[in-house]
DNA sequence: TGACAAATTTGGATCGTTCCAATTAAATAT
DNA sequence: ATATTTAATTGGAACGATCCAAATTTGTCA
C-alpha cells in the first residue's frame, strides 16, 4: 500500500550525496567515483526505487523517451503479429518499450492512435498504414523530427523511410516456377486491387508470363479480401471459369490457405490437382498440409530490420528518408505440386 | 529541423489568457467561460499544439497516465494476437494506449518488460504470464497500487484479479460430445502437463469419461508443445498405440490443426476417420477444412473483458482482486465427424 | 609547501503541466 | 448604493528528473 513514490532526493539523502550525483549514477556516467557509485546503487536497490521516465523526458528531448510506436492494420493476420514480434524483439533489447495499436484498416482510428502516441512522446514510429492513408497523416510527425518507418505498404509521396519487400521479384519467381512445372493457365488470386502491394505483385506476375510467352488473361486475376475467407471465395470463382486455371499465385499466405480449403471443398487436392503458391511465408506455411510453397519475406526478420532502421535514425538524430527493400526468395514445398505431364486425376 | 515544442504558456499568451485557464480548457473543466473556451481551443488548433502527457503525469497520480501494459507469452499464437486486439479495442476507445510486449515464455524477459513498463508509469497491467511466473514477479506492482489482471493462466497465490476460461466445463463438454457420437477411445493431445490450464482441461476430460463409464487410460494422454508442430507430433505417437484412439480432444486449436495435418500424413481424414476437437476457437477454426469443432472461448471477447475489468479497477481506484471465469461453449463443426456407424450398443 | 590540473561533487534553474489559494469580475440580494 | 454570493480567472508552488556552471576534493609536480 505504499502510496509514496521514492525519488532521487530520498536516495540522495539516504546515501549521503546530492541528487545530482544520484542522477549521474542513474545515467551510468563515468564522472562518478566507483565507491560512491556502489553505495548509491546499493541504496537504490534497497529502497526499491523506480526510475520515473516521465520526469526525465521533461528535461530531455523526446528522442530519449525510450518509447517507439508501432501501428499495424490487422494484428489478427499472423504476418503482422510476427512483424510485431520482430520489432518487439530488437526494441526490447535496446531498452525500449513499444506502443502497439491495431487500426483494422480505419484511417480515423489510425489518426487517433498516432496522435495519442505523439502526446506520449514516442521517439519513433513504425507503421503499416491502413488503406487510404495519406502523406498528410504522417506529416506532423515528420515535421517535428520524429523518425517514421513505413513497412509493407508504401505511401506515395510521403517523405519517410520505408521497408518494403521485393514484391515484383517474388511474384515473378513464383510464376516462373509454376511455368517450369508445366502450367500455362496460372491465376492470380486474392488481394485488394487498389493497393500498391497488389499492383507490384501483379506486375511481377505479368512480367513472368510475358517472358514465358504466355498471354495475359485478365479473367484469371480474381481479387478478394486478403484473408483466408477471401481465398475460399476467389478459388470458388476461379473454378467456375470456362477454361479453368491449373495453378495460382495467391496474394498472400492467408489467401493461399483459403484457396487450399476451397479446393478441397471442390474435391481438388492442392499440390496434386492444382498448384498453389502463397506469399509471406508465415510460420504455419511449413507445417501445413500440404506444406505451402511460398515467397518467403520473413515477417519477423522484416520487423527486426524495420526496428533497426528506426533505432538507427533515432540515435543518429538523422531522419532522412531511406528506402530499403527486403529480399525475398521462393521456398518450394509441396503445395505447388510436381511437374505436370498429363491430366493426372487421382483420388485417395 | 528540430521544431521547438509549443507549450501552454505560448497558447496562453496567444489567446490572451493565463496558462491556468489553458490548462482548464485542456481538461474540459466547466469552470471556464464558454467564449474563452472557444477562443483558447481555436488557438490550440491553430498553433498545432500537442499535449505533453509526460509533464502532466508528473503532477498527477500515475493512474492517470492513460497507458496500460499488456504482456503475452506468445504473440505468434493467434489466440494471443486476438486477445491483444480485444484489449486494444476497448483500451483505445477509452483514450488509453497500450504497451505490448512479448515474452516468449521467458520469465526474465517478462521481469524486464514489467519493470520497464513500471518506469513509464502504466496505470494498469494485463498479463498472460510466462510459464514459471511467481507471485513475487507481480508483487512490486500490486504493492504500489497498480491494478493487475492475469489472463488465461493463473498464478497460484498471487493477490491479483484474474480472468480464466472455464477449462473444466469446456473440456468435459467436448468429451461428452465425442462420447455421444459413439467414441470410447478418446485421447487428450498436446499441451505442457505442468501448467494449470492443462491440469484443468485434463480433469474436465476425466470427469466426462467417468460419467460415461469409460475407464481412464493414461496412455491416451499425450503431451507436447502447445503448437501446430506439437500436434503433429502428438498424433503421430497416438496413431502408433496398440489400441489406437478414434477421436481426440486437443489442448488447443493450434494443436488440433497439427493433429489434422498429422492425420492426413497418416492417410486418415480428420472428421471422417478420426474425430478432432480443439480448444479456443481461433478465427481460422471456422474456415479451415474441415471446419474445426472446438470449445469457443472467444479470445477477442476475453481481451475486451479483461480490459474492461482493468479499466474499472483503475477508475475506481479499487484494485481488490476479483476472479472472473469466462464462459465457454462447444461449437460443433465438421472435424468431430458424424456419429459412428459401428457404435456398440450399451445399456442406457 | 604551494600552485595547478584533474577528478568528483553539488546547488540551483529548468522542462510543461496541474493544483491550490487568492484575486477579480459579474450577478444577486439587502 | 453596498454587501454578499457566484462565476471566472490567475500567479506561483509543486511534480521528479537533468543540466550547467561553479565549488570542492584529490593528485601531481616544481
Amino acid at each position: 500500500m505504499t502510496k509514496e513514490r521514492i525519488t532521487v532526493v530520498e536516495i540522495a539523502h539516504a546515501a549521503g550525496v546530492s541528487k545530482s550525483t544520484v542522477s549521474l549514477v542513474l545515467q551510468g556516467s563515468s564522472l562518478v567515483n566507483e565507491v560512491t557509485r556502489a553505495k548509491v546503487s546499493a541504496v537504490i536497490r534497497e529502497l526499491g526505487y523506480v526510475y520515473n521516465r516521465g520526469a526525465a523526458n521533461l528535461r530531455q528531448s523526446n528522442s530519449k523517451s525510450k518509447i517507439i510506436g508501432i501501428v499495424v492494420n490487422d494484428l489478427t493476420n499472423s504476418f503482422f503479429a510476427e512483424l510485431a514480434v520482430g520489432v518487439d524483439d530488437v526494441v526490447q533489447s535496446a531498452g525500449y518499450v513499444q506502443f502497439l495499436s491495431n487500426t483494422g484498416e480505419s484511417v480515423d482510428r489510425q489518426r487517433e492512435v498516432i496522435a495519442s502516441m505523439r502526446e506520449h512522446g514516442i521517439s519513433g514510429l513504425i507503421v503499416s498504414p491502413a488503406r487510404g492513408t495519406e502523406p498528410a497523416d504522417l506529416k506532423p510527425l515528420v515535421a517535428s523530427g520524429i523518425p517514421v518507418v513505413v513497412v509493407v505498404r508504401n505511401i506515395q509521396g510521403a517523405k519517410v523511410s520505408s521497408l518494403m519487400s521485393d514484391n515484383h521479384a517474388g511474384a515473378s519467381a513464383a510464376v516462373e516456377h509454376l511455368v517450369a512445372l508445366g502450367h500455362r493457365r496460372i491465376a492470380f488470386l486474392g488481394g485488394f486491387p487498389d493497393t500498391a502491394v497488389f499492383a507490384e505483385r501483379l506486375v511481377g506476375y505479368q512480367t513472368a508470363l510475358k517472358s514465358a510467352d504466355i498471354a495475359f488473361d485478365a479473367s484469371l486475376v480474381i481479387s478478394s479480401a486478403p484473408s483466408r475467407a477471401g481465398g475460399v471465395d476467389a478459388i470458388d470463382r476461379a473454378v467456375r471459369l470456362g477454361d479453368r486455371p491449373t495453378a495460382a499465385l495467391c496474394f498472400n499466405d492467408a489467401v493461399a490457405f483459403g484457396v487450399c480449403d476451397g479446393l478441397r471443398a471442390n474435391r481438388l487436392e492442392p499440390g496434386a490437382d492444382f498448384g498453389v503458391i502463397g506469399f509471406d511465408d508465415v510460420i504455419e506455411a511449413k507445417t501445413a498440409v500440404p506444406a505451402l510453397t511460398t515467397v518467403s519475406v520473413d515477417p519477423q526478420g522484416m520487423g527486426r530490420r524495420a526496428a533497426q532502421l528506426l533505432l538507427k535514425q533515432i540515435n543518429s538524430g538523422n531522419a532522412d528518408p531511406e528506402a530499403l527493400v527486403g529480399s525475398v526468395r521462393l521456398v518450394v514445398r509441396e503445395s505447388s505440386g510436381p511437374a505436370r505431364r498429363d491430366v493426372e486425376k487421382r483420388t485417395a
